[in-house]
DNA sequence: CGGATTTGACCAGCGC
DNA sequence: GCGCTGGTCAAATCCG
């Protein structure tokens, strides 16, 4: 059966909804006609029947009208779905976050800071998810850091802990993510379920900061590299001071530097430009072109929405599980 | 020449 | 206790 006139149509309605209801009715009746054409062969046999036909055709046609408003209807249902999903997805990364995270942590890892909890941060849009581990969401960040410790150790634990996931040329094995602050490599590793190296930094931009960072490509996607911060600044971001210096701090918003403080402060380099996907990105508030920072959740939903609603194949499965389901209930 | 980076060695935590 | 692993140190090297 060769409905593919419809299911572009029908998809396309969800770039411009209103072109369906121009569209689709014309597409429809030739549809119909098509099927409708063993008995439109013989129009001559019978006229009296031709006239059922006609009134049969009328009736599929209004039919068909109808249905097209409802898959219209789900496509903005699916739309508004979409962007709840990306909001959700946004404010609460999905748990395989953990498969980017070190399989175990060490104590030695946050003896040597100084507050009394664990504080993880997952920034995703720029602004610190700074619930104090209050939400579900930060659940894999602490489980991943303090599963495996007692509570008598997690009350030791101090340091404020953050990750942020940054798209870069696969190609480029400098494992830097310019946040705006000063950096000094102090050791590279290679780990055990990881063949990209780990490269440890330390914030250099004051000698008694105690920042440290560990940049590493993610495993599953090479291109995109995950960079836990430990612990907090006690400088101003170098933006704010020296607004007019070095080539990272200009890539650093004034906006996401003044903002309140404790928790690092990053901007991400996005040196690869993601496809622009026009229907997915009017719901998306964040455009990837700008200096914002990001996480991996929100790339995979961009771009599984994207690739998915640019498949052909996908589309027309779901055009025809839409269609299916809504001629079965009628 | 001074600062940043590299890299092998060393240390400490953890599981067996 | 031993081996594995992640994290850190520091000498060597690089670079502007």
């Amino acid at each position: 059966m060769d409905c593919s006139p419809w299911i572009n149509t029908s998809l396309d309605l969800n770039i411009n909804p209103r072109r369906v209801h121009e569209e689709v009715p014309k597409y429809e009746v030739e549809s119909n006609l098509f099927s409708l054409g063993m008995s439109l062969r013989k129009p001559s046999a019978e006229e009296e029947s031709s006239g059922a036909l006609v009134e049969e055709l009328k009736r599929v046609s209004a039919e068909n009208k109808k249905l097209t408003e409802m898959l219209a209807e789900m496509c903005e249902n699916y739309n508004t779905l979409r962007y709840n999903l990306m909001e959700y997805m946004r404010k609460n990364p999905p748990a395989d976050n953990k498969e980017l995270s070190p399989p175990m942590k060490r104590k030695s890892e946050f003896e040597s800071s100084s507050n009394n909890n664990i504080h993880c941060n997952l920034i995703s849009t720029g602004v610190n998810n700074n619930n104090n581990g209050n939400s579900e969401s930060s659940s894999s960040d602490e489980e991943s850091l303090s599963c495996k410790k007692p509570p008598a150790r997690e009350e030791t634990i101090k340091a404020k802990v953050s990750r942020v996931y940054c798209r870069t040329e696969s190609s480029d094995a400098s494992l830097i993510v310019k946040d705006g602050y000063q950096w000094r490599k102090y050791g590279q590793k290679v780990t055990r379920d990881n063949p990209s190296p780990r490269a440890y930094f330390k914030c250099s931009f004051a000698p008694t900061c105690p920042v440290k960072k560990k940049v590493q490509r993610s495993v599953d996607d090479p291109s995109v590299v995950v960079a836990t911060y430990e612990g907090e600044h006690n400088h101003p971001h170098p933006s704010q001071m020296e607004p007019t210096s070095g080539s990272n701090r200009c890539r650093t918003p004034i906006s996401s530097a003044s903002h309140s403080s404790c928790a690092p402060t990053v901007t991400l380099d996005w040196t690869k430009s993601k496809s622009s996907s026009s229907d997915s990105s009017k719901n998306v508030t964040i455009n990837p072109k700008i200096d914002t920072p990001e996480v991996v959740p929100q790339i995979l939903v961009e771009q599984m929405a994207s690739s998915l609603t640019k498949d052909p194949n996908f589309r027309a499965a779901l055009a025809a599980a839409m269609s299916g389901k809504m001629l079965h209930r009628n």
